[in-house]
DNA sequence: GCCTTGATCTGGTAGGGCCAGATTGGTAGG
DNA sequence: CCTACCAATCTGGCCCTACCAGATCAAGGC
């Protein structure tokens, strides 16, 4: 869904990052060697420097000059983008951090989608419908919905007619992609995840901004509490202290 | 101030954005083979390739297998870290963009100042109160304070005790370091910029939110104007028509 | 003018090699 | 026993060549 390198350079980030995670590997500590690292997942050195150039700019490794390569403060140092990644490999984060990814996506969605109520164009509202119904099908035919919700929350967002909201609210959303996906598992959920969406289409075509800042509000915390309690139920399935740093 | 790569694949980024606003490359825009570049620069294709596969990650290009390298469209595609790369390197923004970067920012400051207001600790008010100290040593010495605009504001940010909120307004800061640059030449504007960062601490201490979020939003707006001024007096140093994509 | 076809170009990947600084383990000296 | 020193080794930074197979494109045949 989200980086769209090469095969061999993105297999390699993501090996690379397993890797992290399957030896708990914390903040400052080092990796194998280059070549070590090649020969453990049969790829070339220069395969495997690509992809720690990509780690690098992304703020998750730094490579000392003929030293070593050694593991950064993620949620410090790294980036959203970093962070996505991570969620994606199913790393956990640890429970602050997860507030403070709802937090941060109520500020920005909240304001984002009342932006949207005052500029939405007919083409906003028409896109968005047509998510909307699809989303219906999707329910119904009790299919995992979860790239179509980041979809409709993006669609609106760009109804806000704020290219760099969008850009922001962008990882906030893809950071919870993977308990997004479990979510959608239950047919309850399915169909108040529905009810929640309509809700949104209603306030944003009737501009009624206060009401669109409640329901993000209240859409956000409860979806985010659903997910909890499923990451609970589940019993996590990534390793509890693989928080990486 | 953003990257850390080694120099030569940094370089090797610097240079192909370059290359691509010189030439003034568009969406969809093919760049020269890898082999091409890899004599321009005069590397090898190695040192090309790391940094073709971070200009990938980054969303900025993509590699058609066989075929050739083409420019996304940044805005839209890539994410917030390639437009701060982009802006490092002077190239411009469309006004619509410059806009939204600012309304992004000021939705993003207000509710993490405020949330500072309600949960900074002695420790923030301390780190907060020595950046104001030399930054007033700067200001009055002349000195482009720049770097430290950026690091009160991403104090005051981590006073919000949200890490991703912090992560989150770091590349809206960073999109306008240049701008930020030329507007410290001017006296007059160290000292309104210092005055405001007093008036930030002192409400942040005070805990007055309200007060708080009125300052965010008529301070970045006023500098947002002034250094709107200063780009049009100077007369933009980079190509008007330079905006890529 | 259209289609086929073959030379050419392109990115993907492999593998080897050299450099110079960082590391480290062992050794000599105190 | 501890310290100081030194050389073998390891590591990242770069460079270079080679091969593959699909994409491209121009020349040639219809």
């Amino acid at each position: 869904m989200n980086t769209t390198l090469t095969s061999e350079t993105s297999d390699t980030v993501r090996k690379t990052l397993e890797y992290v995670r399957h030896h708990r590997l914390a903040k400052g500590d080092r990796l194998p060697s280059e070549r070590n690292l090649s020969g453990r997942f049969g790829v070339t050195r220069s395969s495997v420097r690509e992809a720690l150039a990509v780690l690098d700019s992304m703020r998750i490794t730094e490579r000392k000059a003929k030293s070593g390569i050694f593991l950064r403060n993620m949620p410090e140092d790294g980036g959203l983008d970093a962070l996505v990644l991570q969620a994606d490999l199913g790393m956990a984060f640890d429970a602050q951090l997860t507030r403070d990814a709802i937090e941060a996506r109520i500020i920005c969605e909240e304001q984002a989608f009342r932006l949207a109520c005052q500029r939405r164009t007919e083409a906003d509202l028409a896109k968005l419908s047509g998510l909307l119904d699809t989303y219906a099908v999707l329910a119904a035919a009790g299919r995992n919905m979860a790239d179509e919700d980041v979809e409709f929350h993006l669609a609106v967002a760009a109804a806000s007619q704020n290219r760099i909201l969008v850009r922001t609210i962008t990882p906030l959303m893809l950071m919870s992609t993977r308990g997004r996906r479990r979510y959608f598992a239950s047919a309850e959920l399915r169909q108040r995840s529905l009810d929640d969406h309509r809700a949104f289409f209603a306030a944003i075509e009737a501009r009624d901004e206060a009401l669109v800042v409640k329901l993000v509000h209240d859409h956000v915390h409860t979806a985010a509490a659903d997910i909890q309690a499923l990451n609970e139920a589940v019993g996590q399935d990534a390793e509890p202290s693989a928080t990486p740093t």
